[in-house]
DNA sequence: ACTGAAATAT
DNA sequence: CATATTTCAG
């Protein structure tokens, strides 16, 4: 029968009503079985000839869902003659067929590879318990969900969806995609049998990164700090490629396990896929940071769509169908974005929406982006002031707009036991390029609490992970969004140096020291002054920019202004 | 429709 | 308790 999901989201009472072709010769088993579906409020039609069955089915496909039918082991001939001409029949092909067998346990192995390799969706040991008969129906949905996938395609994702969170149930996700596996607190009972298990979406390949590539990065990932340097590495820009956000979801997989107690179940391990296993890392949800083309301004989320082209296998997560709420977690990497994103909005002018575009973060909702901005601007709040106030009252601003006037939290009162591996630090609230004084650095002990400014621009922090949150940023593209103040030209942040020299300036200022900050000042005009010097004028700065090649300076409330 | 903040939830 | 989501008011 074609069934669709579509077939499938109007069905009520599903799985009552799913009809079953079953084939048995065995008069006395065929009219138990029957007997037990029926209780399940299926329909049965049984056969006790395979001829029959057969034509029946090829005539009538539309009649069943789903065919249990007998492998007669015991007999050496025809024993899968049923399999071997449905496959055959077109008209079957959207009826899963279920063998089942009284097996002499030495031949299990062999028959059930064979039942399976000959297009049979489970192989069912005999006796057919009801647990087992129960379950059929989800193949029905497996297979409506996956000719939505590959065939029917776009229009019915919403429909996968919603029927998705109806049933409880998940796509079922191909192993191979589970490279990325989260462990998920939640679990879902999907049926007596649902396996809770949360899969993570993978990052998606960019589009000349073979997915083999991938599985080794993210194995690199595990160990962490490869991660975090991965991307202080790339230019902003090009790390500007999209991420994906990970959320969490609930990801139950079609039950496709043969229970045979008495023998191994063969093909299980094949397809279920152990998510602690592939777990090594215990990288919770992550963001993915797929190597991408950096003209691209446009939504990146179109890249979606590429990358799912590329893996052929659907995924339930990654494509975003399960639209139940998901929870973003604000990964050091996510953070970093968020933080870049504000900076060149200006912390003052930054929104949610503009975060949220500028941050180029597939999945992520602006919801999401306001909840953490507000979380974050409480931080700043609450933290900053002190500090500020107390060391760095300079009445320096000729342009006040200009600089923050509150320094941005470096490290916010985290801890970094989120379940996260010691090297997975837990983002701070490091504004990178906030201006000098303003970054109270609460640091882990184990963290510097500032950067020496060599280390700092265009720099990876060997020493430093995730945690180098505070730490500089990549200066921004000069893209169309760029419309940055002007002393955030640059976006290094220096605020931990400016924090040393801050702090020790007030105390000493010895002239070496002045010297010092002199010259950092003149060799990094955009960064603000952190002594009592005075900014530089408005045409010096201006004639700066020009010589930069910057000749257009958006007003800073209007970012979208394009030059 | 969007932002920001309070109320809730986890 | 901290953080994320939801709800609500402007």
């Amino acid at each position: 029968m074609v069934f669709t999901a579509d077939d499938l989201l109007r069905w009520k009472d599903f799985p009552k009503g799913l009809r079953v072709l079953l084939l048995d010769e065995d008069s006395i088993s065929v009219a138990q079985t029957k007997s037990k579906l029926e209780e399940m409020h299926y329909i049965v039609s049984t056969f006790s000839n395979e001829s029959d069955a057969l034509t029946e089915l090829a005539n009538k496909p539309e009649n069943f869902h789903v065919a249990i039918v007998e492998v007669s082991v015991g007999k050496s001939y025809g024993s899968f003659r049923f399999l071997e001409t449905a496959k055959d029949l077109p008209t079957v092909t959207d009826v899963w067929i279920i063998s089942a067998a009284v097996t002499s346990n030495i031949h299990c192995l062999s028959t059930m590879m064979k039942c399976i390799a000959l297009g049979a969706a489970e192989f069912l040991q005999k006796p057919l318990s009801e647990d087992k008969l129960r379950n059929i129906w989800q193949h029905v949905v497996h297979k409506a969900f996956n000719a939505g996938e590959n065939a029917v395609s776009k229009p019915l994702k919403p429909i996968r969806e919603t029927v998705s969170s109806m049933i409880q149930l998940q796509l079922e996700t191909t192993k191979v995609e589970q490279k990325n596996i989260l462990e998920a607190e939640n679990e879902i009972q999907v049926h007596k049998k649902g396996h809770e298990q949360s899969v993570a979406t993978d990052r998606f390949p960019a589009p000349s990164t073979p997915q083999l590539k991938q599985g080794e990065r993210l194995l690199d990932d595990g160990e962490c700090h490869d991660q975090s340097n991965f991307l202080l590495e790339k230019e902003i820009e090009d790390q500007g490629d999209p991420k994906f956000v990970e959320t969490t979801c609930n990801n139950t997989v079609v039950e496709i396990t043969v229970k045979a107690e008495p023998s191994p179940r063969c093909e299980e391990g094949g397809i279920m896929e152990e998510d602690d296993s592939t777990d090594g890392s215990k990288t919770g949800n992550r963001i993915s940071s797929p190597p991408q083309d950096k003209g691209s301004a446009e939504d990146s989320r179109i890249d979606a769509g590429n990358s799912k082209k590329a893996s052929l296998i659907p995924n339930s997560c990654r494509t975003n169908i399960n639209k139940k709420k998901m929870k973003v977690d604000w990964t050091p990497e996510l953070h970093k974005r968020f933080v870049q994103a504000i900076e060149h909005l200006g912390v003052d002018q930054a929104i949610p929406s503009q975060i949220l575009e500028l941050m180029k973060v597939e999945g992520l909702t602006r919801h999401n982006v306001a909840s953490h901005l507000q979380k974050y601007r409480m931080h700043r709040r609450h933290i900053i002031p002190r500090e500020d106030d107390r060391r760095w009252q300079l009445p320096r601003d000729t342009t006040p707009r200009v600089y923050p006037q509150k320094p941005v939290m470096a490290f916010p009162p985290y801890h970094f036991g989120h379940g996260f591996s010691p090297s997975q630090h837990y983002p701070a609230w490091g504004h990178p390029s906030s201006h000098p004084s303003s970054v109270q650095v609460w640091g882990h002990p184990s963290y510097p609490t500032w950067q020496s400014p060599e280390s700092c621009p265009w720099k990876t922090y060997p020493g430093m992970h995730a945690d180098a949150w505070g730490c500089p940023v990549m200066p921004m593209p000069q893209g169309p969004y760029s419309t940055f103040p002007q002393n955030s030209l640059g976006f290094q942040s220096f605020e931990d140096k400016g924090n040393l020299l801050g702090n020790y300036i007030d105390l000493h200022p010895a002239e070496e020291v002045i010297d010092k900050v002199v010259k950092e000042a003149i060799s990094k005009p955009w960064l603000p002054l952190p002594l009592g010097l005075k900014p530089p004028s408005t045409e010096s700065v201006l004639s700066e920019l020009h010589r930069q090649g910057i000749s257009c300076i958006p007003p800073y409330k209007n970012t979208n202004s394009s030059c």
